[in-house]
RNA sequence: GCCUCGGUGGUGGAACUGGUAGACACGUCAGACUCAAAAUCUGAUGGGCUUUGCCCGUGUCGGUUCGAGUCCGACCCGAGGUACCA
């Protein structure tokens, strides 16, 4: 009989359906592994990104679940996005209808493919239940002071016409679209991610050798922790004078108070306080005032690509230890979001200090010895330092800072990179963000009695603007707290909200779903999630905030977990041409029709085989047909197997053929525990089977060959009665 | 610029803690079967040579070692991340 994939994946499909196959246990009590690939985007098709992705998980589960693990590996739906409202714009179609229908295709794809996905676990990030608890989650870090509402400059992009989070701000541009992002002063909600900055870089320490060090890496660079001395320059009095009386002193950071004596200079960004109101004041000459707008009319990534440039803004203030006068300038080079926007210069030891002094021609003061040529920002020993000349810079950072603080003049202060995460979004496609606004009682949330907050169905999507600002009556509702006429918000929540949850959703059991968010004993007993899936390009984005997250909810007392994913595998792209598979370059293939031509175990053997998970794979229509004939070849020779026992084997009657085949086949066995368990490295798993069958085909004892196929399979992780045709 | 990862045949990729480089597969070539083709099977396949055998070969140049793809140093190239963070 010749190998008919369909019929065969047919016949188990239905029969793993008809056994709720691959179903955890509710038994809290067994040995467990949590097997995640992340959740797709219900964009309308798989694409072999997915394929890989969950041809991964799946291999893995299969594996944990043989070894009498009660394995939880379920699938979901991210379901909240823009290309639901684009559809929207573009063929007329609602994106509830869009992204539903999306998703039921989508989920008879991943049929197909055989995968052993959970199947009463599945759920989609818009459903009203899961929105609800969303909701209740938000209202709880509000009240705990982690959610706040504030107006400040956004990244607007205004293609998708939404405020977009730092994180999805790539290289300027808009993350989704790619459009060059604004800056935009508006009101918006954040999460105090800062207030965890310091256990989200510590932790990272736990996730050595579990995680790939250049996610970890990444991750500490985001954070971006430094320490230092913050401390104040006092204006001098014709300063204040000139100031209106309305400053008398501003904030500088450093992270290198060592050189605190060799300030000659100090420097505003052009968005600071004092900066704006000596513009806005018309204290500086017309022109100097046009160029400071026209800096700050500028993206951050504009300047960077800038010249230095700055101008004197005719004030002085004092220096803390010497008591001299600093000429204060405004420079494009100087962050409004970082360290309060204002910094002290050393020119002679800090490259853009240094590059600015000689621009303008400012005093260079060298306050430490080393290196030949200035600028020099190696160590050494103070000079020109008062009580502190001659002692090592290092000791010396520690040692001003100390002193400041005795003085009461600064403190030892740490910085980081990371911004808060703005979470509103200004688009309907999203879980709204359940807040009301009262003319009475300020900023108030909806009552958790009347959750969900949900979307209104009648909206029209034209692309301009909200459409639930637009709607004609959502946005009226009651003030929950007094009963009065209110406004109910309409920015919904960032997409990567749900994201940063759903671990946990999948953990609690379906039959709590209804009441809880999150079942404490089930998240306890599953998380962390013992193995998880995804490409690299969420390093930052959805790993950290799923990081946070964790933690945040930890807290507020919904399980015990500080960590969401004990170990974590990025996936290679999947090539083809050198490219990576877009419609837009027309070098896709389409899993659909490579499962209906060849199956699904090809499918999958194929992509497992062609490279290590973590590289990328370049799409070979011709290895595919290796993986097909490799598998045929199996199934052929299927019929060598005699028992539904493994045999007893007399080694020394054995021919020599026999003997290698035989350790072809354990060598394979060997290999199988350190693939599933550690390396990943399934195509050497695979090759190793093919050496293995090929051993086999030349010899003919029909024990070893019983005993032979019994290995492959069971280290290609298929059921030995599938072979066996019963 | 800085941080990470990588560079092995025509191709994808093997090679555990230093010990026969190129497993396995693709492709190519030759052969068997066939009227022919497909499918299948068998064999060859890093380069060079004076071809029973020898020499050279893991980005480049040095080093350590009895022995280096693997360890050390310098450099070149590629991919990804990040970018005036004070």
């Amino acid at each position: 009989m010749s190998y008919n994939p369909k019929e065969i994946e047919a016949k188990w499909q239905q029969q793993w359906e008809a056994e709720q196959a691959f179903e955890p246990s509710d038994s809290l009590s067994q040995k467990k592994k949590y097997i995640l690939s992340m959740f797709p985007f219900p964009s309308g098709r798989l694409h072999m990104g997915h394929v890989r992705n969950y041809a991964i998980g799946d291999a893995l589960a299969r594996y944990y679940r043989k070894q009498d693990y009660n394995v939880l590996h379920p699938i979901g739906w991210d379901a909240f996005g823009m290309p639901a409202e684009n559809a929207a714009i573009k063929h007329g179609r609602h994106p509830k209808e869009w992204t539903y229908s999306n998703i039921d295709y989508m989920r008879k794809e991943l049929g197909t493919l055989g995968l052993s996905f959970s199947k009463t676990r599945e759920f989609a990030t818009c459903d009203p239940l899961y929105t609800k608890h969303e909701q209740k989650f938000i209202i709880e870090m509000f009240q705990k002071g982690l959610l706040y509402r504030e107006s400040t400059t956004v990244n607007w992009c205004e293609s998708c016409h939404t405020v977009l989070a730092n994180e999805q701000v790539e290289e300027g541009c808009c993350w989704r679209c790619d459009n060059p992002v604004e800056l935009k002063e508006m009101p918006g909600y954040y999460l105090d991610i800062i207030r965890y900055a310091d256990e989200l870089l510590e932790d990272l320490s736990q996730l050595e050798g579990k995680w790939p060090s250049q996610v970890i890496t990444m991750q500490r660079n985001w954070i971006g922790k430094s320490q230092g001395l913050a401390f104040d320059f006092e204006l001098t009095e014709e300063s204040k004078a000139k100031l209106g009386g309305k400053f008398d002193r501003y904030e500088v950071f450093t992270t290198r108070p060592d050189t605190i004596y060799g300030v000659t200079y100090s420097a505003l960004a052009p968005e600071h306080p004092i900066t704006k109101y000596l513009v806005e004041h018309n204290l500086l000459e017309p022109e100097v005032a046009e160029k400071i707008k026209a800096i700050a009319n500028m993206s951050e990534v504009e300047r960077a690509k800038q010249d230095k440039e700055g101008y004197p803004l005719g004030i002085n203030v004092i220096h803390p230890l010497t008591g001299e006068q600093i000429p204060v300038w405004t420079a494009n080079f100087v962050l409004a979001s970082y360290g309060g926007g204002a910094v002290m210069a050393v020119p002679a030891h800090d490259e853009r200090d240094y590059e600015f002094a000689t621009k303008y021609n400012l005093p260079i003061k060298r306050v430490i010895e080393g290196g030949e040529e200035l600028p020099y920002t190696g160590s050494g020993r103070l000079i020109e330092s008062d009580r502190f000349s001659c002692v090592e810079n290092e000791e010396a950072k520690i040692a001003i800072i100390n002193y400041m603080e005795e003085e009461g003049k600064g403190q030892g202060t740490t910085n980081y990179k990371l911004r808060n995460w703005g979470v509103s979004r200004q688009r309907y496609w999203g879980a709204p963000i359940p807040f009301v606004h009262c003319d009475e009682c300020g900023l108030v949330p909806e009552k958790f009695e009347n959750l969900p907050v949900a979307l209104p169905d009648d909206v029209e999507i034209t692309g301009e603007g909200n459409p639930l600002e637009n709607h004609p009556t959502w946005k009226h509702c009651k003030c929950p707290k007094c009963g009065k006429e209110a406004l109910r918000e309409t920015d919904t929540l960032d997409t990567f909200v749900q994201s940063s949850w759903y671990q946990f959703r999948y953990a609690t059991n379906p039959k709590k779903w209804e009441e809880v968010g999150i079942d404490k004993a089930d998240a306890d007993y599953w998380l962390g999630v013992d193995q998880y899936i995804g490409g690299i390009e969420h390093a930052i984005l959805h790993l950290l905030y799923a990081r946070f997250f964790t933690k945040v909810l930890r807290d507020l007392g919904y399980h015990d977990i500080d960590e969401p994913f004990q170990r974590l595998l990025t996936q290679g792209m999947v090539l083809k041409d050198g490219a990576k598979m877009s419609k837009s370059k027309g070098n896709t293939v389409d899993p659909d029709a490579l499962v209906d031509k060849y199956g699904a175990d090809t499918a999958r053997l194929f992509i497992l085989f062609a490279a290590p998970p973590q590289k990328e794979l370049e799409w070979n229509d011709s290895a595919v047909d290796g993986a097909f004939r490799f598998i045929k070849k199996l199934y052929d020779r299927s019929g060598k197997v005699t028992g539904k026992t493994l045999p007893e084997i007399d080694q020394n009657s054995l021919s020599k053929e026999s003997k290698l085949a035989r350790v072809k086949a354990y060598e394979a066995l060997q290999k199988s525990a350190d693939v599933y368990e550690y390396t990943f490295a399934f195509n050497t798993l695979i090759a190793a089977c093919m050496e293995a069958l090929n051993a086999l085909d030349k010899q003919d004892n029909a024990d070893v060959w019983t005993e032979g196929m019994y290995l492959c399979s069971t280290c290609l992780n298929r059921s030995f009665r599938m072979w066996l045709q019963s």
